[in-house]
RNA sequence: GGCUCCAUCGUCUAACGGUUAGGACAGCGGCUUUUCAAGCCGUUAACAGGGGUUCGACUCCCCUUGGAGCUACCA
């Protein structure tokens, strides 16, 4: 590829990271790893209303929490936001004159007119049509105005936006990266607005001459943007510019396949970090909503994805987004974390309490949980001992005296063990199954009792794995406790 | 309403004219087993419908149906 590749990810800052704007950022920057290109971020803040404070700092966040931190564009750096890159600024709301200066530009090629028509007319215009069930459009009342005459109006300071003046005849051929060929009427593409009347461009042209400035290869950018093509491709050519490539992602669905939005849980990136998903299963998870390398593997690293990723290759489809298999994902990647990076992510993200055998217990069950979150609830499970009735003491093949029996031979064998053979699972068990064996017993009238009367409960981790939890002074306690119920 | 796009198991997907349509999640069954979880093994389940093109269509074309997006001085 003989121009280099530059990537943008353009999200506007209207709140949190949504899902589906991690998954668009994700390709940009897969795409752009895969070509050793540059991944950079640009703030589209035009619309002053919806600008929700912090929300700029919370996309940066969750990108670097994701892994896939801009190379270029707007960083955080402690706490501030700056510019990194000699194509700035990339902040869209400081390049308003940019914007500006080129929308003039394009007055002045005939491409672009000025508009007086105020919000009422539209309304009424927009109106009528859809009561005769007309494409609404605009009706290009001030598309025929003389340029002397409008330039005299704003001059005269009358409130006016700018529009393109698009091609009313034949039609465009356009290309996707994705998609292939698109091709759309000019009848069907409206004299959008370029500036507003607050002085702001809207998305169109500010996307469209930023992507030109900042030098980006391949627009990568969300479905509901491909309608829209005409115009952008219109402006590159009016502006004598060389248009990127293109490539528009699928929608990303809730499970009644309309766009995923909030309502049908959550969209939001960080609710996910927050709950415990590790980012590397989240990133690999919306990786592959619309895109598989393979025919045969579903767990991949970023940096594997980036070196299979092929854009071409991506669903033409929308994809809904499947918690279930989030949650499978999330598992192999918690029970393939190291255990010291495990235990430091659950303290992390206040999932461990402080305590031997909290910590204890948080090893054990690494195998079990879906996500980080529900440690509390199982360490809590694993580390407490719960009421009980008596009767819970008695395996089902087995009889309470039997059961009182099992129990006090098993506080003598264990009461005869140092402190530290309960630090070894594997010794434990393997001992005191031969243990068992040796006595002639079974497993289940043994370590029915033992397991109840260390946990309380009728579910719990094995016995072995609670003697591990507690401690040799805390099982004997308990076990103390199991013989006393049944006195 | 108009325009554009899309369509393989319930879900995510593989297939790039010739396969018994493959994998994964979920489901179901079994093994293991002191319970639960995990694990292991097995299994149910799909080419939306109709026309073409072709010796041969999941793959190409058309129509129908269904779905989605856009239709703002929001992005």
């Amino acid at each position: 590829m003989a121009t280099p590749v530059r990537v943008r990810f353009a999200p506007s800052p209207t709140g949190y990271l949504h899902i589906g704007g991690l998954r668009t950022a994700l390709y940009g920057w897969l795409f752009a790893r895969r070509f050793q290109g540059t991944f950079l971020l640009r703030i589209e803040d035009t619309d002053r209303t919806r600008y929700v404070e912090g929300a700029i700092e919370n996309l940066y966040r969750s990108l670097v929490a994701c892994g896939i931190s801009p190379d270029e564009g707007v960083v955080v750096e402690n706490g501030a936001i700056i510019n990194r890159g000699d194509k700035g600024p990339y902040l869209q709301s400081e390049r308003k004159e940019i914007h500006l200066h080129y929308a003039q530009e394009m007055i002045e090629k005939d491409v672009a007119y000025y508009c007086f028509c105020s919000a009422e007319r539209l309304d009424e215009v927009r109106a009528q049509q859809q009561l005769l069930k007309q494409p609404v459009m605009y009706d290009r009342h001030c598309r025929h105005l003389t340029q002397d005459e409008a330039k005299k109006r704003v001059s005269d300071g009358e409130t006016h936006v700018i529009r393109l003046k698009v091609p009313v005849e034949g039609s465009i051929k356009m290309q996707d990266l994705i998609r292939g060929g698109i091709e759309i009427a000019w009848s069907q593409v409206d004299d959008q607005v370029l500036i507003k009347s607050d002085g702001f461009p809207t998305y169109h042209l500010a996307a469209t001459c930023d992507d030109h400035d900042m030098e980006i290869s391949h627009v990568i950018r969300g479905d509901e943007w491909v309608s829209s093509l005409p115009k952008h491709l219109f402006i590159y050519q009016a502006m004598g510019w060389t248009a990127p490539e293109f490539a528009h992602l699928p929608l990303l669905l809730n499970a009644d396949r309309s766009k995923l939005s909030k309502r049908q849980g959550d969209v939001a990136v960080d609710d996910y970090l927050n709950k415990g998903y590790l980012p590397e299963a989240l990133i690999n998870f919306v990786a592959l909503l619309g895109w598989n390398p393979t025919a045969d593997r579903e767990v991949f690293t970023k940096e594997e994805l980036a070196t299979l990723f092929d854009i071409t290759k991506v669903n033409k489809g929308g994809a809904v987004f499947n918690v279930e298999k989030l949650d499978w994902l999330n598992t192999q990647y918690i029970k393939a974390l190291p255990v010291d990076d495990y235990l430091a992510r659950l303290r992390q993200g206040g999932f461990m309490p402080e305590g031997i055998m909290h910590e204890r217990a948080a090893r054990m069950i690494q195998e079990r949980l879906v996500k980080l979150s529900d440690a509390v609830e199982v360490i809590r499970e694993t580390v407490e001992c719960s009421d009980y009735p008596a009767t819970m003491l008695v395996w089902k093949k087995s009889t309470q005296e039997e059961a009182v029996m099992r129990l006090q031979a098993t506080r003598v064998y264990l009461a005869g063990k140092d402190e530290s053979w309960f630090g070894n699972l594997g010794a434990m068990e393997e001992q005191t199954r031969a243990w068992i064996v040796e006595k002639g017993w079974g497993n289940g009238d043994t370590l029915w009792p033992m397991r109840v009367a260390l946990s309380g409960r009728e579910k719990s981790p094995g016995p072995f794995e609670l003697l591990f939890v507690t401690g040799k002074d805390e099982g004997l306690v308990r076990l103390d406790a199991a013989l006393q119920k049944m006195a």
